[in-house]
DNA sequence: CGCACCTTTTACGTTTACGTCAATTCTATA
DNA sequence: TATAGAATTGACGTAAACGTAAAAGGTGCG
């Protein structure tokens, strides 16, 4: 008799609390949530970037760790590497201002944000070379194609 | 007795033939000219990229050798993958019109396009991700080193 | 009771383009 | 001839972020 919203997530098998309104989601509803695979997730958790809690071995993901988990995202998405995220999270303390780990993301941002322009100029150059390559293919197989017309045929 | 236009390059020690104006050139000089290792030119000739001749075991690059590295150098500027370069070369016939090789090249070059130009838009949107987190990083060590001033001594 | 489904740990595999020894050989030159 | 400077083949190492079995444990449901 223990209803956990089952119009939700479907995939509710176990007796997790439901007192404080979904405080906890296992692996599975974890991933989908966040479009990663559970594989993903032991990954990052192997790696010190998360560290769910447990019941038994059954792990157990709170708003923390979702809150972790978008960080970790995020930082991805702008090309910093685990490694890097796992540096700046690894300063964050709850009871400082935080300044120094605030200084070092700024820092790796900014590196990073150099680096991200000098990609962008290198797909530039690459685009603007590959069109140009292009261009001369073009050309190449017109002249293939109608050489033998205009020479045979004309 | 043997001389080789001694001002070029002073790493000519072995016996080239210099009949026809600097025909062959050994692995060192071509990495030097085209500004990769020897381990390089050695990894495309086992991929089967390159070719050159041999005299015994040593290495000897014609124009030919040049003009083949010169393509894979840009194939991979534009983001081709080796294999991609050698697909496109395996197609090389010169006897023919290479009518083939130009399509597939061409074929292979629009995807590639479209794959850089989604690169630029995801390297711009991370762009913007990034320089948005840093101004809030920013503000928030502003918050935090302007404080303590404001609050305590003010 | 048994199936289907979720979860666990362990651990090797994948991809790409070389880097980095290591051991050896060849050659020219002083 | 000793030495230094090329060159050779062979083969393991690297980086990043997971993928992909494999083998097994737990569980709610019909």
């Amino acid at each position: 008799m223990k209803l956990v919203s089952p119009g939700e997530a479907a995939a509710n098998t176990n007796d997790i609390p439901a007192e404080a309104g979904e405080e906890f989601v296992r692996i599975g509803e974890m991933a989908k949530k966040y479009g990663v695979t559970l594989r993903t997730l032991r990954f990052y958790e192997d790696k010190g970037l998360l560290n769910p809690h447990r019941d038994g071995s059954t792990r157990l993901y709170t708003r923390r760790d979702k809150a972790r988990l978008k960080l970790i995202l995020l930082g991805r998405k702008v090309g910093f590497s685990l490694r890097d995220v796992k540096q700046m999270m690894d300063l964050y303390d709850p009871t400082g201002t935080n300044t120094k780990q605030l200084r070092l993301a700024l820092d790796k941002s900014e590196k990073q944000l150099a680096r991200l322009q000098k990609q962008r100029a290198l797909i530039d150059d690459a685009i603007g070379e590959l069109s140009n390559s292009m261009s001369i293919v073009r050309k190449m197989l017109v002249e293939r194609t109608a050489a033998p017309q205009a020479s045979a045929a004309g």
